[in-house]
DNA sequence: TATTGATAAAAGTCAGAGAAAGTCAAAGTG
DNA sequence: CACTTTGACTTTCTCTGACTTTTATCAATA
């Protein structure tokens, strides 16, 4: 007997295939469907389409919700997604620095993109004080990078 | 089926852009039309047409009442700057992309450097359970904004 | 003519119901 | 033991309706 999580898996695959890259579902819809709690559809998302695997979730709640899931296409850049490998799951500013002029020297992100990353990355915006800042900043450059892909 | 709210939201918008920039409405003729209670309307300017994003609101209550909403055309840097004025120290992630919203209608920024933005301050990015994310959210976008400018 | 007061015609407020998605830990499976 | 599945509980966003406040109108009165 298949997992459910793969057919889960395996159903949105191939509805993002069918929608040329991006898709957007609404939790209870494939729970339904599927006949399982809405919250498997989280662990799905949440084990098979992470940044690390090439996609940008984005959500919302409320009265007509949705999650939108992108497949970033790996196509040209290979070395990005290398770069989103590379980061794991913590990274200090300095690194985090030392990524963006990669980034820079490589020309993939402009000298405005440059500056915003650093903006978004630096310890003034994420907090001095966070115990748990480096997690936040490695899961935003990451993300921010897979969103441009 | 798309949401009430934003179907409302954009047709005075459109109006608004018909007008040139100002526009009269009656609420209970919106409502109406649209076959909500009053109060709806109420919500819609509430959350969609406040002054950070850029419009002034005025009303009168009584026989022949209205409400005038002016958009608020500041261009460039300094509705960068009004914006970074305007941003309290918490943000949720639905005002923030409000901003981001308006911030590529004014061509302010572009769609990848909105993706940015989105990316930076997504819940997906910054953690969902965090107790004061909000205000990380809203230091991360001051900063962006900042970096911009 | 000027004032008053009743009635109608707006818009505003706020709490609660409804509709989604998110979290987390415990239980199940192989 | 690692991975999957479940469900109770939480959070966020939207929509509704009862009640309040403000303004206009108009007839009656001073």
């Amino acid at each position: 007997m298949p997992k459910l999580c793969e057919v889960i898996e395996g159903f949105i695959k191939d509805m993002i295939k069918e929608a040329n890259g991006i898709v957007e579902i609404q939790r209870n819809e494939i729970a339904t469907r599927f006949n399982c709690v809405p919250s498997q559809i989280n662990y799905v998302i949440d084990t098979r389409f992470t940044v690390e695997q090439g996609y940008y979730v984005e959500s919302r709640r409320g009265g007509g919700g949705h999650i939108r899931i992108k497949e970033v296409h790996v196509g040209g850049s290979s070395y990005l997604m290398h770069l989103v490998n590379s980061i794991g799951n913590s990274v200090s500013q300095q690194v985090a620095e030392a990524f963006i002029i990669n980034l820079r020297d490589y020309n993939i992100i402009s000298d405005r993109e440059a500056a915003l990353f650093r903006a978004a990355v630096s310890d003034k915006a994420i907090g001095n004080s966070l115990h748990d800042r480096d997690h936040i900043r490695a899961a935003i450059i990451k993300n921010m990078l897979i969103s441009i892909v």
